[in-house]
DNA sequence: GTTCCGCATGAATCGATAG
DNA sequence: ACTATCGATTCATGCGGAA
């Protein structure tokens, strides 16, 4: 893909379920949402009890399961709320539903959150993570892993000057073929893969809309999943977060949103922009 | 309590379930335990398959119900697989089932580990986090917060493995803060709540047997629950982590282990050491 | 006595091969 | 076709001996 041509954002204004019959089935590369939590955002949507998520979910849940390609993937980021001093189990409920209709549930990573909101109680500390919930419709989906790759810690610093005896025979275990590649994988490695467990450093700076995160989220998922010139659908997209992520990554989105202040907000952000940044 | 009184610790050998049944209603102040997980230790303890898991759990848990005291706690470690692409959910329907009985599921902490176990494939990374799942009676439980605080910007890891066993028994022997003044170092620090996420790497020694988790976890669990003279189950000991921890910080420890070789190797570890450090 | 460095191993998971 | 076993892959830690 010619780096000049700019990737599309479609931004839609409307009902979650509504607009998401309009979108052709199997057309989308990556479904990263973050939907409004059970009783949280009652000003802007209204709030949907913990006892009724899951139902209201399923037909969502649906809809997404038919407009993702075979080999795409959904991305759902979720945290289950504490009340009377219990967690709720709507998110575990929900997974387990998600299964029945088809889903298959692929991973389950964490989200450390280093700056997470303060407060103090008698029962329980501050809440510092949140699920990041992968599923997929098939077995084999498209995983980029090399893009997401990390710095490797420091002990290979002194570890990598000489390999040990084991390694050897470990990585020799393989008859023939493999020992000198196996040797020049490991020296002068300086990037490691990930784990599950993913710590941001930055901060999310959006105060307008109350369940932002930070944009590195989202852009480690499309790095992670999609390639250039791929489709990334955010249902509930709130204040763009995920359509800029995917724009400055050459990717093209669609944005889904009720709240009509929302999608003018998105609107005059990208139109204030001509370079690839917003 | 005076210092020259040693707590004590009962080393049970048998079935969990069927030892269970001996230990008094309501005696019990804190249960830490990670239970075999399914289809893990096979050589050891036959392995649980994830169908089965949850049947096999449940009238354990209702002992442990049974067991503990009204303001008690009860800190579940457990990890679901991974098995042809997909998490197993038996985890997920143990929570529910829990619940069902009359548990209150209070909290799920994380525990990230660094150093995870290593390993590559197409559709995942290395798996770094486990749940700890905080389960209570009543919504009203024994919580001692200001035991695990932590100084700005370091994590409870730092400060258990940099003391030497000396420091630990004077740490231990004050009240308060939860660290002695010898501390000098973070006696003018800023000491803050932590969060519901505890960083903490396994212990994997190329010596001993290594436990499942390192000494540190119990460790802070035991100071968040409990106080100095109250009692302290694991149902699952294994190598007897859970005990010492509990030893070191002059609580009295309950362990209840199957294979024989463990409980031995637990006698054997008491009776070397005089002191209080195991 | 410190610091440095060699080294064994850990609640893993997948794909291929064997029964 | 289905399940059991085995080999391949890979990162960080703490111990203990060496410098």
């Amino acid at each position: 893909m010619p780096l000049s041509k700019l990737n599309k954002i479609e931004i839609i204004q409307g009902d979650c379920l509504e607009e998401l019959i309009n979108i052709p089935t199997n057309s989308i590369d990556l479904i990263f949402t973050s939907p409004p939590y059970a009783d949280r955002r009652k000003n802007t949507y209204g709030g949907i009890s913990p006892v009724k998520y899951v139902k209201w979910f399923m037909p969502i849940a649906k809809e997404l399961k038919r407009v993702l390609k075979p080999e795409g993937t959904f991305i759902l980021n979720i945290k289950e709320k504490a009340e009377n001093g219990e967690r709720n189990t709507y998110v575990l409920e929900l997974i387990l539903e998600m299964k029945k209709m088809g889903w298959l549930w692929t991973e389950e990573f964490i989200w450390v959150k280093k700056n997470c909101y303060p407060g103090k109680w008698p029962n329980r500390f501050r809440d510092a993570w949140e699920r990041i919930i992968q599923f997929n419709k098939n077995e084999k989906f498209a995983m980029y892993q090399e893009e997401v790759m990390v710095p490797v810690g420091d002990w290979a610093k002194t570890r990598l000057k000489n390999l040990s005896p084991t390694d050897k025979i470990r990585d020799n275990s393989k008859v023939g073929s493999g020992f000198g590649k196996n040797i020049s994988n490991w020296i002068n490695r300086e990037m490691v893969y990930p784990t599950n467990v993913i710590q941001l450093a930055t901060e999310c700076s959006n105060k307008n809309h109350s369940a932002a995160f930070p944009k590195a989220l989202p852009e480690w998922f499309i790095r992670l999943f999609t390639k250039e010139g791929d489709v990334v659908l955010d249902p509930f997209v709130g204040s763009g977060t995920t359509l800029f992520a995917a724009y400055e990554l050459r990717r093209n989105s669609i944005g889904i949103e009720i709240v009509p202040e929302y999608c003018e907000i998105i609107k005059n952000k990208i139109e204030k922009h001509n370079d690839r940044v917003l």
